[in-house]
DNA sequence: GTGAAAGCGCTAACAC
DNA sequence: GTGTTAGCGCTTTCAC
């Protein structure tokens, strides 16, 4: 390994202007520096970081803790995660806690001692969100607590979108297929239904039982969805709208000629399925890019202007993203049999 | 933070004490380490890893680089070298290289200075490669090179799988929807086709292009598949098939009643399309998961028995893993008009 | 069984 | 503008 002082030795000068050359090249002299540093290239010179770091207090490593790498709703904001940190000088330590809180928990704790910072994303754990939150620097993606700086989409709002556009369509009895219990998302969602239904109560809407995120969770709602009569279902997010999708097809049910199908997310499986979905979307890579920034921002105010606060992005208020409704083929007008009498 | 010194002084014994009472237990007198366990849960003492590692000369932390953690093959194989990391003690950094040789080789050679090893998967680099290989403990997926360890699965026996899949059924002509130029895997199909066209000399096989590996790319090469006159098709991966069978779809060409498609990788999106995609499978979590174990093997010698090289299982013979054609809906009997007179 | 002290590679005072 | 030096928090000889 080489170290400053390999540079050191091999330029004849001390170790302390070698790091100066590097990190702070303008309090060297132009033709000590350009040695330096053409020293340093050509023996493959790369400062430790483990080292710098120890100095500084600083890892220059943040944690990303997702509930499951494979939904491809939090691949997307790992990716925006991901680069938004390497602008930022950052490298990121990506976890996933297999949808398990306990599991969360523990890796939140391991996490913590070698990262500058923590982008927690969807947490499942409660408890330990207090812990993790109170002298570490975190911030919460789609989810809000006390204190902690968080980002978000407007999920509520996404919902009364989708219903919107669905009554616009003439259906009248709207069904919510909902996701993880402990999801905060599926709470918002929740929320959005009750504004929704307060401002349109000639529209119905009843939900179904919570089930998994994922393909196999719309399989199995389908049926329940079917039953309660619903001429239009917003499913929780796009998995669990193409497993109904699919589960309705094998029944004979025709989307969207006999239902209508709303997901939530816009996340790449929406245009795969047929018909395509009509979804809620959001910019999820600017979701993990916001909450890399509001994070990284906490990190300067920790060892910057301290608790003044004013005008503290870290501190700011909550960040919530903007969604749009994306109409595809996946909806459309309610059946006729199904119209209330004019 | 709470660092060694606190819990010394706070229980009463040396630095040292604390250190060996932690890492070494048996090192110490029961009492003492008592004590001091006790002590270090109570002030919430977490070792700090920069510091423990720049001593080791360890940072703790392996790093994985991908074309595309969007894509869900590599967000399964990212899942699984996680996993493993974990059980391994080790932390992992994940880096997107946006399917761009050139960022590859940046993010390359930073992750170096802060992590003890690195997974290339997929790269898409050539070059880099070599030079970050040469004194790094460096794993590859799904690419060999030289001397370099190397994990991948077996796909040129997956194509031979599929084209004898195809041929049972009746096809006797078959097009083969390429991927990405630098793609090791797609040369490692080609290759396959090859074994194929050898042994089955009644099978004709037209290769078409080279395409994103993306949804859009299967959508582009559907056209061309058609002018092809195949009556059955094999994709250099899930989405690329199920882009075709959507493009296809709109031109009124039926799965599989007219073409038969057969993916690759048997992501979790193959069975979301319909039909669900006949596809070659391979373990994608047990491919990270050899991929970890592999390096973690190549630390371990790199500090322990040095270069004996006999069984020594960081420069083991390449580990290639088994496939499995996953037969679906996706493939049928070939048209009857084309099949070969009797 | 325990403590004192050296030092991993680096940066930041502090001298000159 | 450059060199000397003191640590960051930890592990690890080496004494006792």
């Amino acid at each position: 390994m080489v170290t400053v002082r390999d540079v050191a030795r091999e330029s004849g000068v001390s170790i302390s202007t070698v790091s100066r050359a590097l990190a702070e090249p303008e309090r060297v002299a132009p033709e000590t520096r350009d040695r330096v540093v053409a020293v340093a290239n050509r023996l493959g010179y790369r400062p430790n970081r483990a080292a710098s770091g120890l100095r500084a207090g600083r890892t220059g490593a943040l944690g990303l803790v997702v509930p499951d790498l494979e939904n491809p709703y939090f691949a997307s904001v790992t990716k925006g995660v991901q680069a938004r940190a390497r602008q930022t000088g950052h490298a990121v330590f990506v976890v996933d806690a297999g949808e398990d809180p306990a599991l969360e928990t523990e890796l939140v704790t391991g996490l913590r001692s070698q990262t500058d910072g923590l982008v927690l994303c969807s947490p499942r754990a409660a408890e330990a969100d207090l812990d993790a939150a109170r002298d570490a620097p975190v911030v919460l993606v789609n989810l809000r607590h006390d204190g902690v700086p968080s980002v978000s989409s407007d999920d509520a709002h996404g919902v009364l979108l989708a219903v919107e556009h669905l009554r616009a369509l003439g259906h009248r009895r709207v069904a919510y297929v909902g996701g993880p219990d402990r999801s905060w998302s599926d709470a918002r969602r929740r929320a959005g239904l009750d504004v929704a239904r307060e401002r349109y109560p000639d529209v119905e809407t009843v939900t179904v039982g919570s089930f998994r995120p994922r393909v196999e969770g719309g399989r199995a709602a389908a049926d329940l969805v079917v039953a309660s009569g619903a001429t239009a279902v917003l499913a929780y997010n796009d998995l669990v709208a193409l497993g109904l999708v699919a589960r309705l097809r094998e029944r004979g049910v025709d989307v969207p000629r006999d239902l209508s199908v709303v997901g939530f997310d816009d996340t790449f499986v929406a245009t795969l399925a047929s018909p395509p979905l009509t979804t809620v979307r959001t910019d999820l890579a600017r979701l993990g890019a916001r909450a890399v920034d509001r994070l990284v921002a906490a990190l300067g105010t920790r060892r910057g202007a301290a608790a003044d606060g004013s005008h503290d992005p870290a501190t700011s208020p909550d960040d919530v993203l903007p969604v749009e409704l994306m109409v595809r083929d996946s909806t459309t007008l309610a059946p006729t049999r199904d119209l209330p009498a004019r």
